[in-house]
DNA sequence: GTCTATGCAAACTGTTTGCAATTTA
DNA sequence: TAAATTGCAAACAGTTTGCATAGAC
Protein backbone atom coordinates (compact mmCIF):
# COMPACT_ATOMS: atom_id res chain seq x y z
CA UNK A 1 0.00 0.00 0.00
CA UNK A 2 0.89 3.63 -1.04
CA UNK A 3 1.68 6.20 1.57
CA UNK A 4 0.59 9.36 0.52
CA UNK A 5 1.00 12.34 3.28
CA UNK A 6 -2.64 12.84 4.04
CA UNK A 7 -4.66 10.56 5.74
CA UNK A 8 -7.75 9.48 3.75
CA UNK A 9 -10.42 11.59 5.76
CA UNK A 10 -8.77 14.71 5.80
CA UNK A 11 -8.18 13.83 1.98
CA UNK A 12 -11.93 13.25 1.26
CA UNK A 13 -12.78 16.35 3.19
CA UNK A 14 -11.08 18.63 1.59
CA UNK A 15 -11.32 17.18 -1.69
CA UNK A 16 -15.96 17.47 -1.10
CA UNK A 17 -15.00 21.33 0.07
CA UNK A 18 -13.68 21.72 -2.98
CA UNK A 19 -16.58 20.18 -5.09
CA UNK A 20 -19.06 22.18 -3.05
CA UNK A 21 -16.90 25.62 -4.08
CA UNK A 22 -16.98 24.24 -7.50
CA UNK A 23 -20.59 24.16 -7.31
CA UNK A 24 -20.76 20.64 -7.98
CA UNK A 25 -22.17 17.96 -5.89
CA UNK A 26 -20.76 15.33 -3.81
CA UNK A 27 -22.13 11.74 -3.57
CA UNK A 28 -21.05 8.66 -1.90
CA UNK A 29 -19.94 6.61 -5.22
CA UNK A 30 -17.38 9.82 -5.99
CA UNK A 31 -16.20 9.06 -2.11
CA UNK A 32 -16.07 5.25 -2.20
CA UNK A 33 -14.23 5.95 -5.64
CA UNK A 34 -11.92 7.84 -4.06
CA UNK A 35 -11.78 5.21 -1.46
CA UNK A 36 -10.36 2.26 -3.84
CA UNK A 37 -8.33 4.24 -5.20
CA UNK A 38 -6.52 5.83 -1.79
CA UNK A 39 -6.45 2.46 -0.51
CA UNK A 40 -5.31 0.21 -3.57
CA UNK A 41 -2.21 2.61 -4.59
CA UNK A 42 -2.30 0.62 -7.59
CA UNK A 43 -2.76 1.36 -11.30
CA UNK A 44 -6.61 0.58 -11.81
CA UNK A 45 -8.91 0.04 -14.72
CA UNK A 46 -12.60 1.58 -14.64
CA UNK A 47 -13.81 -1.93 -14.61
CA UNK A 48 -11.41 -2.45 -11.53
CA UNK A 49 -12.47 0.38 -9.86
CA UNK A 50 -16.55 -0.70 -9.94
CA UNK A 51 -15.70 -4.24 -8.98
CA UNK A 52 -13.29 -3.12 -5.96
CA UNK A 53 -15.74 -0.63 -4.64
CA UNK A 54 -18.68 -3.54 -4.96
CA UNK A 55 -16.16 -6.17 -3.24
CA UNK A 56 -15.06 -3.66 -0.16
CA UNK A 57 -18.03 -1.91 0.64
CA UNK A 58 -20.34 -3.60 -0.87
CA UNK A 59 -21.72 -0.56 -2.99
CA UNK A 60 -23.34 -0.31 -6.87
CA UNK A 61 -21.65 2.18 -8.89
CA UNK A 62 -22.12 1.99 -12.29
CA UNK A 63 -19.47 1.68 -14.88
CA UNK A 64 -20.47 5.32 -16.47
CA UNK A 65 -20.17 6.78 -13.25
CA UNK A 66 -16.78 6.16 -12.73
CA UNK A 67 -15.78 6.97 -16.15
CA UNK A 68 -17.24 10.46 -15.53
CA UNK A 69 -15.71 10.46 -12.08
CA UNK A 70 -12.72 9.93 -13.05
CA UNK A 71 -12.62 12.27 -16.31
CA UNK A 72 -13.86 14.95 -13.34
CA UNK A 73 -10.90 13.78 -11.29
CA UNK A 74 -8.61 14.05 -13.94
CA UNK A 75 -9.91 17.58 -14.87
CA UNK A 76 -9.19 18.79 -10.91
CA UNK A 77 -5.73 17.05 -11.27
CA UNK A 78 -6.27 14.42 -8.60
CA UNK A 79 -6.20 11.77 -11.03
CA UNK A 80 -4.09 10.82 -13.47
CA UNK A 81 -4.47 8.04 -16.26
CA UNK A 82 -1.73 5.84 -17.98
CA UNK A 83 -2.24 3.41 -21.08
CA UNK A 84 0.05 0.74 -20.14
CA UNK A 85 -0.04 -0.01 -24.55
CA UNK A 86 -3.05 -2.74 -23.86
CA UNK A 87 -5.64 0.19 -24.92
CA UNK A 88 -7.19 0.18 -21.71
CA UNK A 89 -6.56 3.34 -19.37
CA UNK A 90 -5.48 2.66 -15.65
CA UNK A 91 -5.91 5.45 -13.53
CA UNK A 92 -4.19 6.70 -10.07
CA UNK A 93 -4.20 9.29 -7.65
CA UNK A 94 -1.72 12.14 -8.29
CA UNK A 95 -0.77 12.57 -4.64
CA UNK A 96 2.14 11.38 -4.26
CA UNK A 97 5.25 12.75 -6.61
CA UNK A 98 5.79 12.30 -10.29
CA UNK A 99 6.62 8.80 -11.03
CA UNK A 100 7.11 6.57 -14.02
CA UNK A 101 6.49 2.87 -14.62
CA UNK A 102 8.33 -0.25 -15.28
CA UNK A 103 5.87 -2.81 -17.02
CA UNK A 104 6.16 -6.36 -16.98
CA UNK A 105 5.06 -7.46 -20.76
CA UNK A 106 4.23 -11.49 -19.18
CA UNK A 107 1.93 -10.69 -16.14
CA UNK A 108 1.81 -6.94 -16.31
CA UNK A 109 2.80 -5.96 -13.07
CA UNK A 110 3.74 -2.01 -12.76
CA UNK A 111 6.69 -1.18 -10.65
CA UNK A 112 6.89 2.39 -10.15
CA UNK A 113 9.97 4.44 -10.54
CA UNK A 114 11.21 7.96 -10.57
CA UNK A 115 14.51 9.16 -11.29
CA UNK A 116 15.90 12.98 -11.23
CA UNK A 117 18.38 12.87 -13.78
CA UNK A 118 15.20 11.69 -16.13
CA UNK A 119 13.80 14.52 -15.24
CA UNK A 120 15.46 17.43 -15.86
CA UNK A 121 16.49 16.07 -19.17
CA UNK A 122 13.18 16.14 -19.95
CA UNK A 123 12.90 19.09 -19.37
CA UNK A 124 16.33 20.56 -20.96
CA UNK A 125 14.90 18.51 -24.20
CA UNK A 126 11.61 20.45 -24.27
CA UNK A 127 13.36 23.83 -24.04
CA UNK A 128 15.59 22.41 -27.02
CA UNK A 129 12.44 22.15 -29.06
CA UNK A 130 10.53 25.29 -27.99
CA UNK A 131 7.86 23.28 -26.21
CA UNK A 132 6.03 24.08 -23.37
CA UNK A 133 6.38 21.40 -21.32
CA UNK A 134 3.41 19.78 -19.48
CA UNK A 135 3.68 16.55 -18.81
CA UNK A 136 5.13 13.01 -19.80
CA UNK A 137 5.27 9.09 -19.45
CA UNK A 138 7.80 7.19 -19.75
CA UNK A 139 7.18 3.40 -19.54
CA UNK A 140 9.61 1.03 -19.70
CA UNK A 141 8.46 -2.41 -21.24
CA UNK A 142 10.32 -5.55 -19.56
CA UNK A 143 10.27 -8.99 -18.11
CA UNK A 144 9.75 -8.53 -14.50
CA UNK A 145 12.25 -11.16 -12.12
CA UNK A 146 9.62 -14.31 -11.59
CA UNK A 147 8.71 -13.78 -15.17
CA UNK A 148 11.96 -13.84 -16.61
CA UNK B 1 10.53 13.16 -45.44
CA UNK B 2 12.73 10.98 -43.08
CA UNK B 3 16.27 9.09 -44.22
CA UNK B 4 16.57 5.86 -43.68
CA UNK B 5 19.88 3.82 -44.11
CA UNK B 6 18.64 1.99 -46.88
CA UNK B 7 16.64 3.01 -50.08
CA UNK B 8 12.92 1.66 -50.46
CA UNK B 9 13.83 -1.06 -53.32
CA UNK B 10 16.36 -2.70 -51.85
CA UNK B 11 14.30 -2.69 -48.49
CA UNK B 12 11.23 -3.93 -50.02
CA UNK B 13 13.63 -6.77 -51.87
CA UNK B 14 14.86 -7.67 -48.30
CA UNK B 15 11.69 -7.77 -46.79
CA UNK B 16 10.07 -10.27 -49.33
CA UNK B 17 12.72 -12.36 -49.22
CA UNK B 18 12.04 -12.61 -45.52
CA UNK B 19 8.58 -13.07 -45.60
CA UNK B 20 9.01 -15.96 -48.83
CA UNK B 21 11.81 -17.38 -46.21
CA UNK B 22 9.36 -18.03 -43.26
CA UNK B 23 6.53 -19.61 -45.11
CA UNK B 24 4.18 -16.52 -45.86
CA UNK B 25 2.66 -14.82 -49.31
CA UNK B 26 3.54 -11.59 -50.43
CA UNK B 27 0.64 -9.50 -51.51
CA UNK B 28 0.63 -5.80 -53.26
CA UNK B 29 -1.64 -4.77 -50.41
CA UNK B 30 2.19 -5.34 -47.85
CA UNK B 31 4.29 -3.89 -50.45
CA UNK B 32 2.01 -0.64 -50.51
CA UNK B 33 1.45 -0.47 -47.14
CA UNK B 34 5.08 -0.82 -46.59
CA UNK B 35 5.47 2.04 -49.31
CA UNK B 36 3.25 4.60 -47.53
CA UNK B 37 4.96 4.04 -44.04
CA UNK B 38 8.28 4.51 -45.64
CA UNK B 39 8.06 7.29 -47.88
CA UNK B 40 5.79 9.25 -44.86
CA UNK B 41 8.25 8.90 -42.18
CA UNK B 42 4.90 10.05 -39.57
CA UNK B 43 3.47 7.86 -37.00
CA UNK B 44 0.48 7.08 -39.27
CA UNK B 45 -3.14 5.21 -37.64
CA UNK B 46 -4.72 2.23 -39.41
CA UNK B 47 -6.98 4.99 -41.03
CA UNK B 48 -4.32 7.07 -42.21
CA UNK B 49 -2.67 3.79 -44.25
CA UNK B 50 -5.60 3.20 -45.50
CA UNK B 51 -6.38 6.44 -46.93
CA UNK B 52 -2.97 7.18 -48.14
CA UNK B 53 -2.27 3.96 -50.12
CA UNK B 54 -5.70 5.09 -51.70
CA UNK B 55 -4.95 8.97 -52.50
CA UNK B 56 -1.35 7.69 -53.39
CA UNK B 57 -1.49 4.71 -55.40
CA UNK B 58 -5.24 4.71 -55.98
CA UNK B 59 -5.04 1.27 -54.21
CA UNK B 60 -7.71 -0.11 -52.34
CA UNK B 61 -6.99 -1.91 -49.04
CA UNK B 62 -9.33 -2.83 -46.30
CA UNK B 63 -8.70 -1.62 -42.77
CA UNK B 64 -8.81 -5.17 -41.77
CA UNK B 65 -5.81 -6.17 -43.87
CA UNK B 66 -3.95 -2.37 -42.36
CA UNK B 67 -4.88 -3.67 -39.11
CA UNK B 68 -3.21 -7.78 -39.94
CA UNK B 69 -0.31 -5.95 -41.55
CA UNK B 70 0.65 -4.25 -39.19
CA UNK B 71 0.36 -6.36 -36.62
CA UNK B 72 2.42 -9.15 -38.53
CA UNK B 73 5.23 -6.26 -39.35
CA UNK B 74 5.30 -5.51 -35.78
CA UNK B 75 5.82 -9.08 -34.95
CA UNK B 76 8.85 -8.88 -37.32
CA UNK B 77 10.06 -5.77 -35.53
CA UNK B 78 9.77 -3.72 -38.71
CA UNK B 79 7.40 -1.32 -37.18
CA UNK B 80 6.82 -0.37 -33.79
CA UNK B 81 3.06 1.19 -32.46
CA UNK B 82 3.10 4.30 -30.63
CA UNK B 83 -0.30 5.63 -28.40
CA UNK B 84 -0.05 9.06 -27.79
CA UNK B 85 -2.43 8.90 -24.98
CA UNK B 86 -6.10 9.11 -27.67
CA UNK B 87 -6.78 5.32 -27.13
CA UNK B 88 -5.38 5.35 -31.10
CA UNK B 89 -2.68 3.05 -32.43
CA UNK B 90 0.30 4.80 -34.01
CA UNK B 91 2.73 3.03 -36.19
CA UNK B 92 5.84 4.17 -37.71
CA UNK B 93 9.18 1.92 -39.21
CA UNK B 94 11.79 0.82 -36.70
CA UNK B 95 14.44 1.40 -39.38
CA UNK B 96 15.56 3.99 -37.77
CA UNK B 97 17.43 4.48 -34.66
CA UNK B 98 15.33 4.52 -31.12
CA UNK B 99 13.93 7.50 -30.51
CA UNK B 100 11.63 9.08 -28.09
CA UNK B 101 9.00 11.44 -28.85
CA UNK B 102 7.24 15.43 -27.99
CA UNK B 103 4.03 15.90 -28.45
CA UNK B 104 2.03 18.63 -28.70
CA UNK B 105 -1.59 18.40 -26.60
CA UNK B 106 -2.87 21.35 -29.00
CA UNK B 107 -2.65 20.16 -32.73
CA UNK B 108 -1.16 16.79 -31.99
CA UNK B 109 1.89 17.42 -33.67
CA UNK B 110 4.94 15.11 -33.35
CA UNK B 111 8.73 15.70 -32.14
CA UNK B 112 11.28 12.77 -32.59
CA UNK B 113 14.57 13.03 -30.20
CA UNK B 114 16.89 10.80 -29.14
CA UNK B 115 19.18 11.23 -26.14
CA UNK B 116 21.49 8.90 -24.55
CA UNK B 117 21.69 9.93 -21.63
CA UNK B 118 18.21 9.32 -20.96
CA UNK B 119 18.66 5.52 -22.71
CA UNK B 120 21.73 4.75 -20.39
CA UNK B 121 19.68 5.22 -17.45
CA UNK B 122 16.80 3.42 -18.40
CA UNK B 123 18.87 0.91 -18.68
CA UNK B 124 19.91 1.43 -15.05
CA UNK B 125 16.98 1.31 -13.85
CA UNK B 126 16.16 -1.63 -15.41
CA UNK B 127 18.53 -3.94 -13.65
CA UNK B 128 18.09 -1.87 -10.53
CA UNK B 129 14.69 -3.45 -10.42
CA UNK B 130 15.59 -7.12 -11.35
CA UNK B 131 13.72 -6.34 -15.04
CA UNK B 132 14.65 -7.45 -18.22
CA UNK B 133 14.62 -4.70 -20.68
CA UNK B 134 12.55 -5.13 -24.10
CA UNK B 135 11.59 -1.56 -24.64
CA UNK B 136 10.46 1.50 -23.86
CA UNK B 137 8.05 4.59 -24.66
CA UNK B 138 8.88 7.84 -23.41
CA UNK B 139 6.47 10.84 -24.49
CA UNK B 140 6.97 14.46 -23.64
CA UNK B 141 3.88 16.03 -23.66
CA UNK B 142 3.24 20.06 -24.18
CA UNK B 143 2.57 22.55 -25.99
CA UNK B 144 4.42 23.38 -29.26
CA UNK B 145 6.56 26.94 -30.43
CA UNK B 146 3.06 27.48 -32.49
CA UNK B 147 1.04 26.55 -30.06
CA UNK B 148 1.27 28.30 -27.61
C1' DG C 1 -3.61 -27.32 -56.52
C1' DT C 2 -2.67 -26.05 -52.02
C1' DC C 3 -2.45 -22.84 -48.75
C1' DT C 4 -2.09 -17.91 -47.40
C1' DA C 5 -3.96 -13.22 -47.77
C1' DT C 6 -7.75 -10.33 -48.62
C1' DG C 7 -12.29 -7.87 -48.08
C1' DC C 8 -16.47 -7.63 -46.13
C1' DA C 9 -19.46 -7.53 -42.41
C1' DA C 10 -20.31 -8.89 -37.98
C1' DA C 11 -18.41 -9.12 -33.41
C1' DC C 12 -15.96 -7.26 -29.69
C1' DT C 13 -13.79 -4.03 -26.20
C1' DG C 14 -13.37 0.04 -23.90
C1' DT C 15 -15.49 4.44 -23.46
C1' DT C 16 -19.10 8.03 -24.01
C1' DT C 17 -23.73 9.86 -24.16
C1' DG C 18 -28.99 10.64 -23.90
C1' DC C 19 -32.48 10.36 -20.85
C1' DA C 20 -35.52 9.40 -17.05
C1' DA C 21 -35.14 8.75 -12.17
C1' DT C 22 -32.66 9.91 -7.99
C1' DT C 23 -30.03 12.54 -4.85
C1' DT C 24 -27.83 16.69 -3.15
C1' DA C 25 -27.76 21.24 -1.29
C1' DT D 1 -37.30 22.62 -5.58
C1' DA D 2 -33.73 23.52 -8.70
C1' DA D 3 -29.67 21.59 -10.38
C1' DA D 4 -26.31 18.07 -10.53
C1' DT D 5 -25.50 13.01 -10.37
C1' DT D 6 -26.67 8.48 -11.24
C1' DG D 7 -27.76 4.02 -13.80
C1' DC D 8 -29.23 2.00 -17.68
C1' DA D 9 -29.05 1.08 -22.36
C1' DA D 10 -27.90 2.59 -26.66
C1' DA D 11 -24.27 4.68 -29.32
C1' DC D 12 -19.62 5.06 -30.56
C1' DA D 13 -14.61 4.38 -32.07
C1' DG D 14 -11.00 1.54 -32.80
C1' DT D 15 -9.70 -3.09 -33.48
C1' DT D 16 -10.33 -8.08 -34.29
C1' DT D 17 -12.37 -12.15 -36.33
C1' DG D 18 -15.11 -15.65 -39.30
C1' DC D 19 -15.82 -16.85 -43.67
C1' DA D 20 -16.06 -17.04 -48.61
C1' DT D 21 -13.23 -15.54 -52.45
C1' DA D 22 -9.01 -14.17 -54.70
C1' DG D 23 -4.23 -14.51 -55.26
C1' DA D 24 0.62 -16.33 -54.45
C1' DC D 25 3.81 -19.95 -55.05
Amino acid sequence: MKKYDMNFDTFLKEFKEHVSKLGFKNSIQKDYILKILYHSGEHLTAEEITFSVKKEYNIDVGIATVYRTMKFLEEMNIVESLDVGDGVKRYELTLSLHHDHLVCTSCSKIIEFSDELIESRQIKIANINNFHLKDHVMTIYGLCESCQ
